[in-house]
DNA sequence: GTCAATTACGTTCTCCGTAAGGATG
DNA sequence: CATCCTTACGGAGAACGTAATTGAC
């Protein structure tokens, strides 16, 4: 096995379809004596003359049409081994799959995404749209490549880098009272009717050291979904506080949105995978384009 | 394809067994510096890093995974196809199939074989006994690889070469007037009860032609096995003729042979191949210790 | 600072091509 | 005698080994 050499195989393969060496030489691209020192070298190795040829005849011997079956296959194999890394490496084949939470997948990640998949059709790219501790789960589990994650996972199990920090903004009515305002901070919010998001997401956890210092005024409702805090702050039920990311949605609804600007009001966004687990190229190319399009 | 080499493999499986090219290299009996060279190379031929490797640590890319399922198989299936033919060419497996007349099966080649057998175990030989066309057609239709025949065979489909020419011998009983006769001709036979062998037989074709100028008692009898023809003569149904390699059999009942001298009374033993088919090594081998063994 | 992989460079070996040799029809 | 495979020999390129370099812990 040591000694093998593909040349040789596909050497035979020609000669086999020929049945002339200088035919089958000419198709190699190589000298007909270089030809015949390729089969000499291969019969050599296999331990047996693979052709019986006098100067005008040309045919397998026995072991060589024992040999060329297992050679058929052997070139195929090889070519598909070969061709099937390459095409996973030209991102032609494979798949990749990320993590993050809806707030970036509302808008920005499927942009980039769409463009990776117009760029690479043949890689299937699956999206998990879910809140931090899951995020992490999925990544740890293998059926995530990397996510995006608020917090970095713990040092043992996941490598991390901080790709960009991303403000957070009042969303509000345009008829709501603050919605003219050019700068903002979280005091002002006191005494103004507050919708929260699920605890378990970020937002809320990011949230909610600051705004305890503020007497606002809580309408008890948590929500999970954008789509229901956009209807409910457009049928007035309040306002609420989102990252920038996630603002498209509520545009769409015909909302407003402002930046507060309280210094160390951010949301960190970190990417993040499992711990010696190599990304595959094709998750590579897919960072690649969420860095480049990250916020400035 | 092309440009693959059996080491690279070997390479590739060995670090991904070690995980440390000092090691793998080691293992491989090269330098660290060539093994290096080696991976690099591979990877550059797969059009992906399949390792990533630091300093301190070096692991399988997802590339690398991927290819590694391949690779696996890959040298498996290599080495099992050199290993095969190598083995049929060493012998050590295979399997040969040769046709024979009853007379040269009867002791004469049985001996060969044996020897044939114990020195290639793993060989399987397969015997036809069976007459003149019947041996042929084996030939011809494949089931044997060879034939040992009286008659060669048409040229379009058979090539033959003579092994020897084989004497006749009067097989009579112990007491029967001729058995103490040092010289023997045809002529002798004169008066004296004949059996005949079967008219398939090569040997009733050789020998009617000169038996017919000699008046002889025909028995009337046509006999197609040896065992049955030694029946015959031992109980005192007369007397027949049989070819040198026959006779043990006849021996062995206690019957006396003695040679008939006339000049061109010989049966030719050819041995006969399929035109164009190239006998397997197993078959030349065997081929070879039958000629080696023929008689004198 | 030490250990491990990479890079640099000179050497060795394999492989190729040109040309002569040999066998077959 | 023409054709086709094999052998011989010189040169190009690949692979190897020693040694210096880079990088990680």
């Amino acid at each position: 096995m040591i000694n093998f050499s593909g040349r040789a195989l596909h050497a035979f393969l020609v000669l086999e379809e020929c049945l002339q060496f200088t035919v089958a030489a000419k198709r190699c691209n190589v000298s007909q004596s270089a030809f015949s020192q390729t089969i000499a070298k291969l019969e050599q190795q296999a331990g047996a003359r693979l052709f019986d040829r006098s100067t005008r005849q040309v045919a397998l011997t026995a072991e060589g049409k024992l040999f060329s079956i297992s050679a058929r296959q052997l070139a195929f194999d090889i070519d598909a081994a070969f061709k099937n890394i390459g095409e996973h490496a030209a991102q032609r084949r494979g798949k990749v799959a990320l993590a993050a939470p809806p707030s970036h997948l509302s808008d920005w990640l499927p942009a980039i995404i769409a463009t990776y998949r117009r760029e690479h059709p043949g890689v299937q790219v699956s999206v998990f749209d879910t809140y931090s501790d899951r995020c992490l789960s999925l990544v740890r589990e293998g059926s995530a490549d990397f996510a995006l994650n608020a917090q970095r996972g713990n040092d043992r199990e996941f490598e991390s880098t901080l790709l960009f920090q991303e403000n957070f903004y009042l969303v509000c009515r345009q008829d709501h009272p603050l919605a003219t305002r050019k700068r903002l901070n979280v005091a002002d919010l006191a005494q103004v009717d507050f919708i929260h998001t699920v605890r378990s997401g970020s937002v809320w956890q990011q949230l909610m050291p600051v705004l305890r210092a503020v007497p606002i005024r809580d309408t008890g409702i948590e929500v999970e979904h954008f789509t229901t805090l956009a209807g409910l702050i457009v049928h007035g039920f309040g306002v609420s506080v989102m990252p920038q990311f996630s603002l498209p949605t509520f545009h769409n609804a015909g909302l407003v949105s402002i930046r507060l600007r309280d210094a160390g009001l951010k949301r960190p966004v970190y990417l993040v995978w499992a711990r010696g687990r190599s990304l595959s190229i094709a998750a590579q190319t897919l960072i690649g384009m969420i860095k480049r399009q990250k916020p400035v």
